[in-house]
DNA sequence: TACATTACTAACCAATTGGTCATTAATGTA
DNA sequence: TACATTAATGACCAATTGGTTAGTAATGTA
């Protein structure tokens, strides 16, 4: 397009070429995640990549030989901090368990749901199959901690005895899945939907939240607040 | 392989042409939904689904025009039925709500979760942005009338009086999502972590049955049966 | 300003693969 | 048995794309 000022050597195309060899592999990431959170990662064209980093593709290879390394490297990337950080900051909380779980679920949804990291989620969940050793990592690495933490934190609630004896592992389980749900819906179906019938994240939190304590908690006396 | 007894023409390789133009279409979309749900639309050959039908390359694109055919024909060939079948056998269900959850879940269960086309939900998820009229299909064709199903189970048990009032809409949720996640992860992560570390199918129905029903129960007045 | 270094580019290559089509052989029929 | 029909094949094509590399230009330095 714009083909006629062609009195003017320096096209539009031909930006300035800068040198910036410590934020490349940053930004490759990023656009990296982006593309093959959307598109997955056999779909996405790895000249996509460099392109939406502002970078030509043989400085995509430069950085990651191949496709598959960068693959792993966003992976890897995107992973570790997250979940230390919330187990610190839920470790000092004091007050009663019941509490404890909304405050937990709106931690989890601020620092990694409503995050680009989250469409990691569905990212693993389409290509584990295609990187079986990778999805080990991310099992060890983001589900199998995270599955701890909460784990703890319902048998905290048993051990004071405002939560009956549930079976812990598996009521993890219907504590996350929810959670994983959300974002996952987020990253794929919520995107080919009316507006009408959009997911609203607040109210689902929050319905969830209720309905966790509700399964948990001994006896129906009243909670907190509604 | 097998180089030597060139005695006989007919090597292994070219078995005998069959002429079976009813059951092609069939046997092909069975072995397209296993290679889409195994590895995913983009990573999957065409040759490859061919050579699991037991037909060549070219076979497959007599009866499928392009390989995006091939995949709505998979979605829409494998949706529909189990639905309302099991809408029509929980409609005339007499028993309590209480009871009626576990049942609900298991046959689920049976009826969809323990059956190749439950592979259907994770390709939706993985291929949703790729193909988005198709998972709007998707959505109105399965997720909502399932979510209506489930919706008017709850509604019932508040009618009845045996659930609490709660957010019907954002409950349903709670009740649908670990089974899907049940689901996804058999397809997905599943197969790339240890033995011990695997879902206990049995086990988890039945906790996340006890958390669903002791979330939406009114009182803690003892429960059918532990 | 001349030179050395190297981040970056773009043209290029080789392999893969969706899709085509002329040919082949299984089947029905007279 | 001869012929017509058509399901099935597999060699083939064109387009795509992961990956390479020779060359270019930005930057530091003497």
């Amino acid at each position: 397009m714009n083909a006629l000022n062609s009195t003017d050597i320096s096209t539009d195309s031909s930006a300035k070429r800068e040198r910036r060899k410590e934020a490349r592999p940053g930004e490759l990431l990023a656009a990296a995640l982006d593309l093959f959170v959307e598109k997955g990662f056999a779909a996405t064209r790895s000249e996509e990549v460099a392109q939406r980093a502002g970078v030509s593709k043989g400085t995509l290879f430069l950085y990651f030989p191949t496709k598959e390394d960068l693959f792993k490297a966003v992976v890897r990337a995107n992973i570790g901090q997250t979940i230390s950080e919330g187990a610190a900051e839920l470790g000092q909380f004091k007050g009663s368990t019941v509490d404890m779980i909304p405050y937990m679920l709106q931690l989890w949804w601020d620092r990694f749901g409503n995050t680009k990291a989250s469409g990691l989620s569905k990212l693993m969940m389409s290509e584990a199959t295609n990187f079986p050793e990778l999805a080990a990592f991310y099992y060890q690495e983001v589900i199998e901690p995270n599955h701890r933490l909460v784990k703890a934190i319902v048998q905290r609630g048993i051990d004071k005895g405002e939560f009956r004896p549930v079976d812990v592992d598996n009521a993890v389980f219907n504590i996350i899945t929810p959670m994983v749900y959300l974002i996952n819906w987020k990253h794929s179906m919520g995107c080919c939907i009316s507006h009408e019938q959009q997911i609203n994240p607040d109210k689902y939190l929050a319905a969830h939240a209720d309905m966790v304590v509700h399964a948990l908690l001994k006896n129906n006396s009243p909670v907190t607040k509604q």
